[in-house]
DNA sequence: TCAAAATAGCCACATCGT
DNA sequence: ACGATGTGGCTATTTTGA
């Protein structure tokens, strides 16, 4: 089916509208116009004056538009149904306990970041004194092995085996929390169905512990 | 340019059906 | 009790015509 053959499906069910609304008009003695004809035909209505109503708008385009702007606050509703955890009574919701849960869930959400947020920073100090630590053990008692970029190079073969053992503890914690800190919140991350948050949560941990892990391994 | 008219959108209330 | 719908009113924005 080509884009055309849509837009002209699109124009005989805007055309079946039309009709059925100004046959439902008809009854009530108001006429509507033709929505793709309305912006052509828009300066020339304009200028005739609607007579019968003082506000510009008849009841029943009135009464058309109210339907529709409540379908789209249903259709956010349901929207926002269908990011929130409802629990095992899940059939029926009214909207102000839908809206409740919404609320309680995004409390928990900001919560949950916080809580991410404050484990990343942790780790990310942890990091730098180990950081510090190793750059201390390479440069010996003696302080004559100075070479603070020397993490990223080869491994030196001068290198002693205290400070081998160390730097494999290390990486193995870096392992650690990337695969169970990924989520640092997993206590309460089971009731978070939430994908988009789950996602977004999950890479930014993710990230943060790749370079944990680079840190160290290398 | 500006006042008046038209329009869009939101809200509250009433009523009805489930 | 709750949701859907009709209705009137109000305000903000846009359009029109002098």
């Amino acid at each position: 089916m080509t884009a055309v053959q849509i837009i002209n499906i699109q124009r005989l069910l805007e055309a079946a509208e039309y009709l059925e609304r100004r046959e439902r008009e008809c009854e009530h003695g108001y006429a509507s116009t033709f929505p793709s004809v309305q912006d052509e035909n828009h300066n020339r209505q304009r200028k005739l004056k609607n007579k019968k109503c003082h506000n510009g708008h008849n009841r029943s385009t009135h009464n058309e538009l109210e339907k529709n702007r409540r379908a789209h606050l249903r259709l956010c509703l349901e929207r926002l149904k269908a990011l929130i955890p409802l629990g095992p009574n899940c059939s029926r919701h009214t909207t102000l306990g839908l809206l409740n849960k919404a609320k309680a869930h995004i409390k928990k959400l900001e919560e949950a970041d916080r809580k991410g947020q404050s484990q990343l920073d942790h780790l990310e100090r942890e990091q730098r004194h180990l950081q510090r630590q190793l750059d201390q053990l390479r440069a010996g008692p003696d302080g004559e092995r100075t070479r603070a970029d020397s993490v990223g190079s080869a491994p030196s073969s001068e290198r002693s085996d205290s400070d081998q053992e160390e730097i494999e503890v290390d990486v193995e914690s870096a392992e650690f929390f990337h695969g169970e800190g990924a989520r640092p919140c997993s206590t309460s991350s089971s009731d978070l169905d939430d994908h988009s948050s789950r996602q977004s949560t999950a890479s930014d941990e993710g990230y943060s512990t790749c370079s944990v892990k680079l840190a160290f391994s290398s």
